[in-house]
Formats: structure tokens, sequence, C-alpha cells
DNA sequence: GATGTAAATGATAATCATTCTCATCAAGGA
DNA sequence: TCCTTGATGAGAATGATTATCATTTACATC
């Protein structure tokens, strides 16, 4: 199970810990994950990265929530749920954005859209349960 | 046409400038217009008041670009382009995020629902012209 | 008009996520 | 073996945002 080359061993352990978890985590906590099973690990090489990754089209940004940016392993199109609670974010699988609006975005701007993104933010159910206790 | 009182003379001077344009500010913006009229404004005003009208709901953030927060004095749900290689933010007012969608949101995560964000990224016209010239 | 109070502000220090720098190290080729 | 290239660790630098605190302002009461 080891691979064969030793090369990009921490950067492929940077892609495998995004890849493997739905929490879509910040820079920092991957880095306190990778803290385990490579105790030299630099939080430089996890931003490095990341933004590598993100360059390649490898992960998405889902932007900053609470002032840190978090990222998502999963690049195919799906709609997320911020709680503004407690930060944590929440993907909502079956849900799509229309065809019809990218293209009118499109047409409305005269430019070219490569992206889009559709987040909602509220309260989160644990963190509605714990206001009403 | 001098308000009847002085007091929060910066405060609305600061509400005023980002609800009288479209071009999605940074604070640091804002400070900038508003140094001509009011010479010895203070950045942490502008930033203090921006995130009272937040909490008040009389404005919204749109999160940062490039890092930093831009701000949206237009509280009517309504979608954002932004392009990616001038960090200009563009209004889409006549697209609106189908209704059906928010109440599929609540439904899947049990919790609550305060608002949500379409955002289209991409190259703008201007960009766009700009790379192929 | 003098005074007290509470809120608003300016100046600046502190915070903290992110980026940059540079010395070091590993891998592969000549 | 030597050389080149890229990846990394450690820590400094950056820069947006927030916190602090003394001062000012507006308004109410006397």
């Amino acid at each position: 199970m080891e691979p064969v080359t030793k090369q990009f061993k921490k950067r492929n352990a940077i892609l495998a810990c995004l890849k493997s978890t739905d929490s879509h985590p910040s820079a920092d906590w991957i880095y306190a994950q990778l803290k385990n099973e490579y105790p030299d690990i630099s939080l430089g090489t996890v931003y490095r990265n990341l933004t590598l990754f993100k360059q390649q089209g490898m992960i998405q940004s889902l932007g900053t929530v609470g002032g840190v940016e978090r990222f998502d392993g999963n690049t195919d199109p799906h709609v997320h749920f911020i709680c503004t609670g407690c930060d944590s974010v929440i993907d909502l699988p079956q849900m799509e954005v229309p065809q019809s609006l990218c293209s009118r975005a499109a047409e409305d701007t005269g430019g070219r859209v490569a992206a889009c993104q559709l987040t909602f933010t509220g309260t989160c159910q644990s963190c509605c349960l714990r206001k009403t206790s």
C-alpha cells in the first residue's frame, strides 16, 4: 500500500485528508489532522498545496466562514448550508442550480461564467435545539 | 436639507455612501470616499458601523473577494456575478433563486434558513476583451 | 448656561489568517 | 558524483479586521 515514490507524500496526504471528509475544513483543521501522521508537517505546506489544488480544479473553496477559508474536496456541483451559530457547513447534495439560470448569467453579463455557488445560511438543527433547551 | 440632529452624522454618511453605489465596495473604499467630506473619519468607525448595519439587517455582506469583505446596500434578494480577473461585482437583478429551493433547504437540513446567496464567478466582459486584445 | 450620562468616535495597538522568504532536503538525470 | 529542480519547514512579514481606551459629542436635567 506504500506509494512507489515518497515524493508528494505530504501533498497526497493533504488531498486525501480533504477528500475523505465532508466537514468542509479549514487549512488549520487539515494541518491538525495530518500532524499525527506527519509530526513535522508545516502549516505553510498545507496552504501551499491547497492553493495548488484549487488552481488545478481538484478542490474548491467555499470562501470564508467566520473569517477563515473553507475547502471542499467534492467538486461536483452541489449546494451548501452554512450555520451562523456554529460555522458548520452541510452539503445539500440533491439540490442543483437550474441550468437556465447559469446561461442567463452569461447572457446578462456578456462575460464568461466559470462556476456558480448557491449557499443557504441560517441555524442548523442542533443549534436550533440548543437555543430552545 | 440638513438633518435635524447632527448625531450619527458619520454613521449616516457611511450608510448613505454604501446605499448610493452599486459597486459592492469594501470598508476601505467607503473610508476613502468619506475622507473627502469628513477628513477626520477613522477606518475603525467604518468597520464598526458596517458591522452594526449588518447585524440590523440594513445591509448585507457578500463575503470576501480577493481577501477583503465586500458589502451591498441593496438587501433585496438578487444574484451576483464576481469577476475573478478584476474582482468587480455585478448585480443580476432580474434573476431570483426559485422559492422551491429555499423550502427544500429548510426541509433537508431540519434547521432554519435565514438567507440564500447565489453567486456566479467568471470573467466579466471587459476582462474578456482585455485578454483577447 | 452648567453638568451628568451614555453613546460615538479617532488613534492606535493587537489579533490572526494567510503569504512570503530562504535555507535545507530529496529525487532524478547527466 | 555532481547538478538541477521542486518540495518542504521554520519563521518572518503582510494585511485585513477587531479591540482598547481616552476623548468628544449630543441630549436631558437641573
